[in-house]
DNA sequence: GTGCGTCGTAAATCATAGAG
DNA sequence: ACTCTATGATTTACGACGCA
């Protein structure tokens, strides 16, 4: 398997755990506004095209590479509750 | 029968703390993969099915799990101690 | 090579169950 | 009964890999 950081040291059990680089920026929790806009957005369309994004990004002060990432763990989020929801459906 | 449904589903919401018996699996299978304790799908699936939970439950738990204990692996040492013994006396024939 | 997709995860944070 | 802390869940941010 692989590794975002396979740190390299001998008997620590930690030690091939898969790490975080330092380089991540951390996270940031968004203003209820920028995610209500988000959601709103997510609700008109779950795919953005590259203006939307744009303009998104730039009404909410927040980096297209975040709008991207957002959208990419929403649709993620609605699989999950999909999932779950036709798991609890087949007793 | 709809209402019923629905209560059942909002109960569900309410997080409750897992069994003893389930965090005791889940905390033997962290401990004796300590060096890798990334359990594949089936083995999480075979670890809810043990622990009455669900696999993203599962996941969950492991991810809460590696991230406390590197964060403080001193905290968890007497419980490192404890489920290494018991597999110790588990595993011997 | 570029760029955006999913998948699995790290790490921080949220919410509150329940131990003390 | 009331604090707090430990615990389960959710939220950002990426690395690895896939496909067009």
């Amino acid at each position: 398997h692989k590794e975002e950081k396979p740190e390299l040291d001998p008997n620590n059990p930690v030690a091939n755990w898969i790490h975080a680089r330092s380089t991540r920026k951390k996270r940031c929790p968004y203003t209820k506004y920028q995610t209500l806009e988000l959601e709103k957005e997510f609700l008109f369309n779950m795919y953005l095209t590259r203006d939307r994004r744009y303009e998104v990004a730039r009404v909410l002060s927040l980096t297209e590479r975040q709008v991207k990432i957002w959208f990419q763990n929403r649709r993620m989020k609605m699989k999950k509750m999909n999932k779950e929801k036709s798991d609890s459906k087949e007793q | 029968v709809m209402i019923l449904r629905s209560r059942f589903l909002d109960a569900r919401r309410k997080r409750r703390n897992f069994s003893k018996q389930a965090t005791e699996v889940l905390n033997e299978y962290f401990y004796s993969h300590l060096s890798n304790p990334y359990p594949s799908e089936e083995a999480k699936e075979e670890l809810a099915k043990q622990c009455g939970i669900t696999v993203s439950q599962v996941s969950n738990w492991f991810g809460n799990k590696r991230i406390r204990y590197k964060k403080n692996i001193g905290k968890f040492q007497e419980e490192a101690n404890l489920y290494a013994m018991k597999t110790a006396l588990g595993t011997r024939q």
